[in-house]
DNA sequence: ATTTTGTTTAGAACGATTATAAATTAAAAG
DNA sequence: CTTTTAATTTATAATCGTTCTAAACAAAAT
């Protein structure tokens, strides 16, 4: 329970008290090895699944997008109904399967953009994503 | 009015009959020299403006996602509760000015992407999107 | 302990989009 | 043309994801 601790420091550094709740989504976030992508149903669903107290929508809403201003996940842009979130900050781009709706990343040396046209005139780059839509061969 | 023509003409060939309010809303998307991106929100707005009788809500989002269907239009990948369209069905990327809410294309030709990693197994590629987010200076 | 402040909660509210079913219009058939 | 058939439009209700509200609760500070 190591890993507990340092939700439990990393909220409070955050000026987030560690309540119950946001320790129970830490633990499900990122107590991983790989990176997780998710929509709020299926957070809920996990949530549902492995906790014996239910965690109201109200707060995992609100947990998450607390989260995501604290830096400790990303929004994935994605057209759609449903918010696609990323544990992986780190700057990397995804292939995404419509068929599954499922999400994958690659990493951000694995792939190289060039030939950058000219940027609108009084505006920088705040970010370069790329999206690669896969499907079934056939 | 060469264009109404080519409006009515495109529609019969897809199997849409070339109603009135079909054709005010080509009008609106197809008859400019530059692409257009918009939301239904901003179509209805445009609409509201130029035409003398209004169109219902349905209508307009029934018109674009038959429009979509038909390959006169294009959905774009970004995140957010309104869904962007545009009149660029050609493979072409983006710049977003999130400031503004304010898409620009990217031609093909004037980006590059090299390295991609290996494919997801029995998957191939069915699009490629670089989306380039950018804000004020300073 | 008590107070202060932050958090959780259920449920209402909201905004974009889709479904419904009746009224209207366009095309086809006679 | 007139009638028939089938597609389309419309206003409105319904739905779905997300946010708001304000009361109950829990954590930290005093």
């Amino acid at each position: 329970m190591d890993q507990l601790k340092f939700h439990t420091q990393r909220l409070r550094v955050s000026g987030l008290r560690p309540t119950k709740q946001r320790l129970a989504i830490c633990r499900v976030l990122f107590d991983r090895k790989e990176t997780f992508h998710f929509t709020i149903e299926k957070l809920k669903k996990i949530i549902e699944k492995g906790n014996k107290k239910k965690i109201s929508v109200a707060t995992i809403y609100n947990t998450v997008n607390a989260f995501k201003e604290k830096g400790y996940l990303k929004e994935i842009s994605l057209k759609g109904n449903k918010t696609f979130f990323d544990t992986n900050t780190k700057h990397h781009h995804h292939f995404y399967d419509e068929d599954m709706s499922q999400l994958v990343d690659i990493e951000d040396k694995n792939i190289s953009v060039n030939y950058l046209p000219k940027i609108p005139t009084g505006k920088k780059i705040k970010s370069l994503e790329v999206l690669v839509k896969i499907e079934k061969i056939n």
